[in-house]
DNA sequence: ACAAAATGATACAATTGTAGTATCATAATA
DNA sequence: TATTATGATACTACAATTGTATCATTTTGT
């Protein structure tokens, strides 16, 4: 039961650090640098990040990275919809198709108000929330994401 | 993100057939036609919940499974933990290593704090309330869980 | 004693998801 | 036109999930 896989935690590391940057852009590189993530990886991430919206880029030297959205827009779920797919707790397939008792069963009931006020929560925690609440490890280092 | 596996969900409907069971023991194979599942994946999760001390098991002919503990005492987190390991919502691994910012970082903090709440309710969630909310299919039939 | 009916123990296989790597194409800038 | 960046895509490695297949062991009834 992993709630947030390793892709997700990255990119929300990332977006922390992109958010928090001076200037203009930021390149895959530099993020590298602070965040010492494999760097191919990173790449990837990124550019899922950008095709989803959450980044713009800008190809060529001098290039880089910087939010398309405002970090208090940026909410968890949204990261790890686009890492990790629809937010779901419990799909209670039966060999690939629905299980025929969805609409009867009791557990997928309790199930699904339990997920309901998970996304709730995930919700409320957004790239800005995230930065305000850091704790500083040193000025120039990576951070307590 | 999937909280409930199949092994975790076979395993409840087949706890829930069992408790609902007039007779001392009930045989995998009477489950089986009950519940329509693959007989030796079913199989292998009763007996692992035999192991595990859910279920009593009687060899030999005449013999089959019946519940080792009370049906309100059987939680969905002891079936979950049985077939899913420790319920946890974020490991943050770096590498295999944990994290080095586990300490500091607000993310896992705000994590930890939804994972409690979700342990919390799923907890609440036994063999018991699932059966008493049931409804019926056909008194012959499976249930919807 | 013996056959039948049940579970116990294990080993194996298929599929999927996660976590990465590697390569080449394309665009912007100086 | 060389350099520095991202874009696109294909590939690999590993682990977890989702099963299947066999054979051994125990109990009961005849
Ligand atoms: S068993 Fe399928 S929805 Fe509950
Ligand atoms: S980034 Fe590791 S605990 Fe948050």
């Amino acid at each position: 039961m992993k709630l947030i896989t390793r892709n997700t935690d990255y990119a929300v590391r990332a977006l922390c650090c992109i958010a928090e940057q001076k200037q203009e852009v930021i390149s895959a590189d530099q993020l590298v640098k602070s965040l010492k993530m494999p760097r191919p990886f990173l790449r990837k991430i990124l550019q899922t990040l950008n095709k989803e919206g959450l980044l713009n880029s800008s190809m060529g030297k001098g290039g880089g990275f910087a939010l398309a959205v405002s970090p208090e827009k940026i909410t968890l779920t949204d990261v790890m919809e686009i890492f990790q797919g629809p937010t779901r707790l419990n799909e209670c397939k039966f060999r690939k198709s629905d299980c025929p008792y969805i609409n009867d069963c009791f557990l997928k009931k309790k199930i699904d108000e339990i997920e309901k006020e998970v996304i709730v929560k995930l919700k409320a925690i957004t790239i800005a929330s995230i930065i305000k609440k850091e704790v500083n490890v040193d000025d120039k280092e990576v951070r307590g994401l």
